[in-house]
RNA sequence: GCCCCCGUAGCUCAAAAGGACAGAGCACCGGAUUUCUAAUCCGGUGGUUGCAGGUUCGAUUCCUGCCGGGGGUACCA
């Protein structure tokens, strides 16, 4: 039974009945939400203030006159008019035990809602060019687009995950130059470093260069790659040694770096798409040739432009430069219209900060092709069938990633100058562990900059997000553990780690009330974070719902009488299915961002320091 | 210049689609433990939500202007 759904309901018939009004027009949404505090009740409805002004009567009497012809609600015990109109639902018992039940029954799957099957939508994210190692910016587009993946599946999207491998052109290229000076180094070239000329910006251009059996061989040093992991490669690219060679051989050590990272850090993905593969199968070509025929490009000092200016964009933009080759967006339009080709709705892009300025010119290029609905096409059907009507949105939306700093001890830690490099995310992985890494990484909203405080994500105290969430599920294992050491459950009461058995709906307290009721919202929060795509907010319900637990199970220390474990077995049976229904919740939730679910918590301290 | 994001407690951040007294954590002060793992909890101090207008029954939230901070603005990717 979906409370929600059936309390809206009741309120939008009675409205119909008594004014004729119909209460799911947009401008009274949301009819009806979870009360700023659970104290008030299970959900709250704040419709009556905003009749207020078309029935022209005070918000209160609106919402007596409301509450007086919805008489008995099923599921609810009682329905109050409190503050300036706010109408309260108070869940009854045998609605919250069948909450408990729920949660204990659906597990894995509990929270989940089916009101967007058949809605397809791809995520792209990470695609990190395979130059050098993922560093700590790349992790933090993996964790969130990993979890807003999750999040999306659970809120009932068809979703796919893909990652862009940028393994041509000019990059790979810089790759292989990097490489091939480095294998040049080793074997004793010296090397003579000319100022010349001016790069882009207006500033002397430094180029590395030598003799190498009569031929030259140069390379603008800004394109160099510096970091140890060139030289690496460098002493390890098989014969014979050319500049493919070289940029083959590294794209491919690195990509499968790349790869092992990722998987280490439990970021899957359906598919790797490869730039190579469709600038080969002839995608990109196709793509020009379809501009240029239907009249959307024009030619101008040798190049192709795209008439994007017409169409909103700040600017013409290149699509083929003077000397042949695509520019970086061509191909990446061409990925575009692959993506949708092969049967996506809606694409989410997860990019970097520095891509910012391009979601303009891509956006602009789905347009001229056709491809782009714009948001009333796709509001129909991503609103009908939802509880929370949706606001619409595009069929192509790109989150910015911002960027993440990285503190210890209070300092920012700089990009280490011996490697040229960022600290990696495999290094973050080691120091904090994937767990904390996570967390930290979706714990802030994605178009928010991230101080990711390492000296934190290491503690193992409250104010410690991770570890705080995490040992309120092991605590309620513990407790679960000792019920079967005092002979109260056998392990056959147990099912999927939680209490498995009945319980009688009357036995239910204030106390447990409001511990379900937090519980009950992970619906509504993966509806909400789907919606707005912000896996965020799965972080801000499993806090909320560890501390209402840490608080239920504190309770009991000063009071005998609030332990779960207690005599009455009437009781503990109740207590034992209650805080089982929060531990598979918990764990559900902690599943949408990748953390584990420990049974126990062990104590650093107690281990034996691994040292380096 | 133009475009985007952000200004909330001393610090880091919340505030659900415009609603209940703007909430947490840290820090500071004071309490609770013969434990269901205190890796916890409770209480207290702390706010003109950058400034000025506007819309509204109601604004941290929407609109306008200003001040301050960050990012972006390639025939690089």
């Amino acid at each position: 039974m979906d409370l929600e759904r059936l309390w809206r309901d009741t309120l939008v018939a009675s409205a119909a009945e008594l004014w004729k009004i119909d209460l799911l027009h947009p401008r009274f949404a949301p009819l009806i939400e979870p009360p700023s505090d659970f104290r008030f009740g299970d959900l709250a409805s704040g419709v009556a203030m905003r009749l207020a002004r078309d029935l022209k009567k005070p918000p209160r009497k609106i919402a007596e006159e409301l509450v007086a012809k919805l008489g008995d609600v099923p599921g609810a015990s009682r329905i109050d008019v409190a503050g300036a109109g706010f109408i309260n639902f108070i869940a009854g018992k045998a609605a919250l035990a069948s909450a408990v039940d729920a949660a204990r029954r659906e597990g894995p799957s509990y929270g989940r809602s089916d009101v967007r099957r058949g809605c397809r939508v791809l995520v792209e994210h990470t695609s990190a060019n395979p130059t050098g190692p993922l560093h700590i910016a790349h992790g933090r587009q993996a964790a969130i687009g990993d979890s807003l993946a999750r999040v999306l599946r659970h809120a009932g999207f068809t979703v796919g995950t893909e990652f862009y491998v940028n393994d041509t052109g000019r990059q790979i290229e810089n790759l292989g130059k990097s490489i091939l000076w480095r294998r040049y180094e080793l074997q004793g070239t010296p090397f003579r470093r000319e100022i010349r000329g001016v790069d882009d910006e207006g500033r002397p251009a430094a180029w590395l260069a030598a003799e190498i059996n009569g031929a030259r061989f140069e390379i603008e040093e800004r394109n160099l790659y510096r970091g140890d992991y060139i030289i690496e490669l460098a002493k390890r690219v098989p014969e014979p040694v050319t500049l493919g060679a070289c940029g083959r051989f590294g794209r491919d050590v690195l990509l499968a770096e790349i790869r092992r990272d990722l998987e280490d850090f439990r970021v899957a993905f359906d598919r790797w798409s490869s730039q190579e593969a469709l600038e080969r199968g002839g995608a990109v070509a196709d793509l020009v040739e379809k501009l240029k025929a239907r009249g959307l490009t024009f030619e101008k000092d040798g190049a192709v432009w795209l008439l994007s200016r017409d169409y909103g964009d700040t600017d013409d933009k290149v699509l083929v430069k003077k000397d042949g080759q695509y520019t970086y967006r061509t191909p990446d339009i061409a990925y575009h219209c692959d993506k949708f080709g092969r049967g996506w709705d809606r694409l989410v892009d997860l990019w970097g900060p520095d891509h910012h300025a391009h979601v303009l010119g891509m956006r602009v290029a789905l347009k001229m092709l056709g491809l782009l609905k714009e948001p009333d096409v796709m509001a129909g059907k991503e609103v009908s069938g939802t509880l929370v009507p949706s606001t619409p949105a595009e069929n192509f939306q790109v989150l910015i990633v911002q960027h993440c700093r990285l503190l210890k001890d209070g300092q920012e830690v700089k990009m280490g100058k011996r490697l040229a490099s960022y600290v990696t995310l495999r290094e973050l992985m080691e120091e904090v562990g994937v767990d904390a890494a996570r967390y930290f990484f979706v714990m802030r909203k994605t178009d928010s900059p991230l101080d990711f405080d390492m000296t934190l994500a290491l503690r193992q105290e409250a104010d410690n997000p991770v570890y705080y969430v995490q040992y309120a599920h092991a605590r309620i294992a513990s407790v679960l553990r000792k019920a079967v050491d005092k002979g109260l459950l056998r392990p056959s009461d147990f099912k999927e780690g939680v209490y498995a058995g009945p319980f009688e709906a009357d036995a239910l307290g204030a106390e447990e009330t409001l511990l379900i009721r937090h519980m009950s919202g992970l619906r509504r929060t993966v509806d909400r974070a789907a919606q707005a795509l912000d896996p965020s907010l799965v972080c801000a319900y499993l806090y909320s719902l560890a501390a209402a637990y840490q608080f239920y199970q504190t309770a009991g220390k000063k009071d005998p009488s609030k332990r779960i474990l207690v005599d009455d077995e009437r009781v503990r049976r109740m207590r034992l299915a209650s805080v089982s229904a929060v531990k598979a919740a918990l764990k559900t939730a902690m599943g949408l961002i990748g953390v584990e679910a420990p049974e126990r918590m062990e104590s650093v301290a107690a281990e034996p320091e691994a040292e380096s």
